[in-house]
RNA sequence: GAGAUUGUAGCUCAGUUGGUUAGAGCGCUGGUUUGUGGCACCAGAGGUCGGGGGUUCGAGCCCCCUCAUUCUCCCCA
C-alpha cells in the first residue's frame, strides 16, 4: 500500500472550499460578459517553443516542462548528456510544457484564428496556471487566473473599461481594494529625463520596490546597478510627484513621458464619468515585472491584509508580434482568484448564502415507505427543489444526524401513518417545529 | 536557486536530562432511546511517532540522509 500524496504547492477541495470558489469565479465572470467580453479556453499545455522567452529567463526556469513521451533520450546530444547540460537538453527531452498564465497562450490563439475573429476580441478565459516557483504564502504551483483581454484596438476606452471592471468585481466579492495606475511610458519618460534610457529596465525593477525597501533601499539599489547619482537624484524628484499633472514640467525633453501622462490624463478623463467604489491610486512607483507592458499597468492590492498583488494587468504594444502578426494591440488584466480565495477567508467575507442547498432530506422507516418517499422526493426535484432520500431506511438517529452534518434544513419524515394519508410529517431542524404536511404544501414552503 | 521552520490518532496538539504497554481534547463507532438530531452520561475503535540509516543495553526524544509542510529572500496572481 502506498500513503497517498500531492504534488507540492497543489491543493485539492472539498465541498465547502469548492462552492466559494465557484462564487469568486462566478463573480468575475459576470462581470466579464455584462462588458461583453466572451468565453474561450485553451489547452493545460503548450509547445515549449511557444512559452519559453516570454516571461524572461526567470520566468523561463518556472516553466513546468512534460517529459518527451516513449524513447525521450534517443535524440539527445550525447555529449550534453555526458556533461549533464540540463538546460540546453530540455529543448530535445521536453517539447511540451505547462502554460504559465494566460496571456501568452491567447496571444498564440488570435494569431492562429485570425481569420475567424472579430476585432476588436474581447475574450475571458478562467483556467489554471502552473509555476514551478517555491510555494508559500498566497503563492501556490497551480492556481486559477481569471483574465479579460481586449485585442486589436489602442483605445483608452478599454483600460477605463478594465478599470471599472476590477472596481466591480471587487466590489461585488466585498473586498474593498486600491487599484494601482501607472504608464510604462512615464516610467521611460523618468528614465529619459534622467539621462539613462539605456538602463530604463534597471530603473523600473528598483523603484517598484520602494514600499518594501523605502527611498533609502532603492537609492542603494540604483546605485549597485549603476545608475550615476544625478540620476538618481531626478529620479527621486519625479517619485515624489502624487499626480500626473506635478510630472509635466520634469518631462520637458521626454516625449514619450509626456505621451504617457496624456494617456492617463485621458484614462482619467473616462473615469471620471463615473462612480468607482473602490480608491483608485496614481502610482509612479507602479513598474509590473512582464516585459511586454508598454502602456497603461494596473494592479490591485486588497485593504487591510498583508498578501501579494491579487490583480494585475496592463497593455502590450505588440504581443503578437512574436507570432507573425505585428502591430496588433491589446490590453488585459487579471484576477489572482487563490489569493481572491485567501483574502476572503482572512477577512471572513464569504457570503452566508453558499452553504448546503439540498433544503429537505426524506426518511423512512421501512422498504414500503422508503418507495413512498421515493416518489416524494422525485416530486420535489421536480418543482426544481434540491431534496434527498436517505439512502436506507430505519434508524432515525442516524438520518437526523445526517441532516443537522449536511445543514440540511428540513427534514421529511414518511413513516407508515403518513403514506397511508398520502402526507409527510416535516420538522424544521433549526426550530424544532414540527407538522403534517401534503407534497404540494411542503413543495410551497420550499419555494416561499 | 538560497535560508529558516514544523512533521506524534481523522483534526488540533501534549509527551520531563533518552527508560516499562505513547496521552489529551475534539471527531468517529456503538449504547442509554426499534418515530426524532444538537445536550448529557457510558463503552469502544483508531498510532509503521513522515521515511531510511546510525549511536545506545534501550530512541517519539540524540546524529546523518531523505521526503513533505509552513514561512522569508528573489519573483509574481
Amino acid at each position: 500500500m502506498q500513503k497517498p500524496g500531492l504534488p507540492e504547492g497543489t491543493r485539492d477541495f472539498g465541498p465547502e472550499q469548492a462552492r466559494k470558489r465557484a462564487f469568486i469565479f462566478d463573480t468575475i465572470r459576470s462581470v466579464f460578459i455584462k462588458f461583453g467580453f466572451q468565453p474561450i479556453e485553451t489547452p493545460a499545455m503548450e509547445n515549449l517553443s511557444t512559452l519559453t522567452g516570454k516571461y524572461g529567463d526567470e520566468g523561463d526556469q518556472l516553466l513546468f516542462k512534460i517529459l518527451n513521451n516513449g524513447d525521450y533520450l534517443k535524440d539527445a546530444d550525447p555529449d550534453l548528456l555526458a556533461t549533464k547540460n540540463s538546460a540546453k537538453l530540455i529543448p530535445a527531452l521536453a517539447k511540451r510544457g505547462l502554460r504559465y498564465d494566460l496571456t501568452v497562450p491567447f496571444a498564440r490563439f488570435v494569431v492562429m484564428n485570425r481569420h475567424n475573429l472579430t476585432f476588436p476580441f474581447k475574450r475571458y478565459q478562467i483556467q489554471p496556471v502552473w509555476r514551478a516557483d517555491r510555494p508559500q504564502k498566497g503563492r501556490y504551483r497551480e492556481f486559477f487566473q481569471c483574465d479579460a483581454d481586449v485585442i486589436g484596438s489602442d483605445s483608452l476606452l478599454y483600460e477605463a473599461e478594465l478599470t471599472q471592471i476590477y472596481d466591480e468585481a471587487f466590489a461585488r466579492l466585498n473586498i474593498p481594494v486600491t487599484i494601482k495606475i501607472n504608464n510604462r511610458k512615464i516610467l521611460y519618460g523618468m528614465a529619459e529625463a534622467a539621462g539613462i534610457a539605456a538602463q530604463f529596465m534597471d530603473m523600473t525593477v528598483a523603484i517598484d520596490k520602494l514600499d518594501k525597501i523605502g527611498i533609502e533601499g532603492v537609492r542603494k539599489e540604483l546605485l549597485e546597478r549603476g545608475i550615476p547619482a544625478e540620476a538618481i537624484a531626478l529620479i527621486e524628484k519625479t517619485l515624489g510627484a502624487s499626480s500626473p499633472e506635478a510630472l509635466r514640467p520634469l518631462f520637458a525633453n521626454s516625449e514619450t513621458g509626456l505621451k504617457g501622462l496624456d494617456e492617463i490624463e485621458q484614462l482619467y478623463r473616462y473615469l471620471a464619468k463615473i462612480k468607482l467604489q473602490n480608491e483608485l491610486k496614481f502610482d509612479v512607483t507602479l513598474a509590473r515585472g512582464l516585459s511586454y507592458y508598454t502602456g497603461c499597468i494596473f494592479e490591485v492590492a486588497a485593504q487591510g491584509v498583508q498578501m501579494g498583488s491579487i490583480g494585475g494587468g496592463g497593455r502590450y504594444a505588440d504581443l503578437t508580434g512574436v507570432f507573425g502578426m505585428p502591430g496588433l494591440s491589446g490590453v488585459g488584466i487579471s484576477f489572482g482568484a487563490d489569493r481572491i480565495y485567501d483574502v476572503l477567508d482572512i477577512l471572513d467575507r464569504f457570503p452566508e448564502a453558499l452553504a448546503e442547498s439540498v433544503r429537505v432530506l426524506f426518511m423512512a422507516f421501512d422498504q414500503a415507505t422508503h418507495e413512498y418517499a421515493f416518489d416524494c422526493v422525485s416530486q420535489l426535484r421536480a418543482a426544481g427543489i434540491p431534496a434527498e432520500l436517505y439512502p436506507e431506511p430505519g434508524k432515525m438517529k442516524k438520518q437526523f444526524e445526517y441532516a443537522a452534518k449536511r445543514n440540511i434544513p428540513l427534514v421529511a419524515i414518511a413513516g407508515e401513518t403518513e403514506m397511508q394519508q398520502n402526507i409527510l410529517m416535516v420538522k424544521d431542524q433549526a426550530s424544532g417545529e414540527q407538522k403534517p404536511l401534503t407534497i404540494s404544501e411542503l413543495i410551497a414552503t420550499c419555494q416561499a
